[in-house]
DNA sequence: GAAATATTTAACAAATCACTTAAATATCTC
DNA sequence: GAGATATTTAAGTGATTTGTTAAATATTTC
């Protein structure tokens, strides 16, 4: 419980950044892929997303294989599961929060119509 | 979905600060509730609270209600439900690819029993 | 209207981030 | 082994983040 807010973090912070999400999305499209081809429609110097691919990785978003001289990338759906357990713990938790204070409403005010 | 970019960063860099996700937290416990009690747990000056209560509020992902002096903060679920819609689309995406390749393997190796 | 309370804004420093270019490493091919 | 290719690491820079203290802004209370 502890530990794994440094995980999140790790997470939320690699998906905060939108060349990032690019790059998730276009592994989604692409499946496992070399680091070239990957940075193709990026304007932005290989280094950078070297860089960009070390944050991914480090947060456990993407996998990393060797294969010779080349890297090939692919996603690992793990990673994002866990941002999105979290996520929808407390989406249900205020949501339900805030239907029982929809129904407290209601009985308060009956007459009152919906607002939504 | 071009400028629900921008919306996305500020939501995952939001989330990416263990502060400000504890101040969800609380807030998902305490219900609408005011800056100083909010700011209660945290060994932090005030300030500093109040720049992670506007970087939620930018996000979106709280709503602030003004009573005289006092601030009334409560979490705004549909934010969290904009990043969670973002994450589901890609895990249920690479599940989906992940579960096609599965299929493959399957076929190749017809020893291993197919369950559905 | 002066003092107390709730909160924000301003100004600043240290740390981190997202790039760049240049150099290094590892591998492949001849 | 020399040269080409795939990728990373190093070093540096400007922008952003996260905290601080001090001051400002509203609002309440006496």
């Amino acid at each position: 419980m502890v530990n794994n807010s440094r995980r999140l973090s790790s997470i939320f912070s690699a998906l905060a950044d939108p060349t990032r999400r690019k790059i998730l999305e276009r592994l989604s499209k692409l499946g496992q892929c070399r680091v070239t081809l990957l940075a193709q429609p990026f304007r932005m110097t290989l280094p950078a997303i070297s860089r960009h691919l070390k944050v991914l990785e480090e947060a456990r978003l993407i996998r990393r294989e060797k294969d010779g001289r080349e890297h090939l990338i692919s996603a690992n759906p793990e990673g994002l599961k866990h941002a999105g357990e979290w996520i929808t713990h407390y989406v249900t938790y205020w949501e339900g929060r805030f239907d029982a204070m929809d129904e407290i409403l209601k009985l308060q005010s009956p007459q009152r119509k919906k607002s939504s």
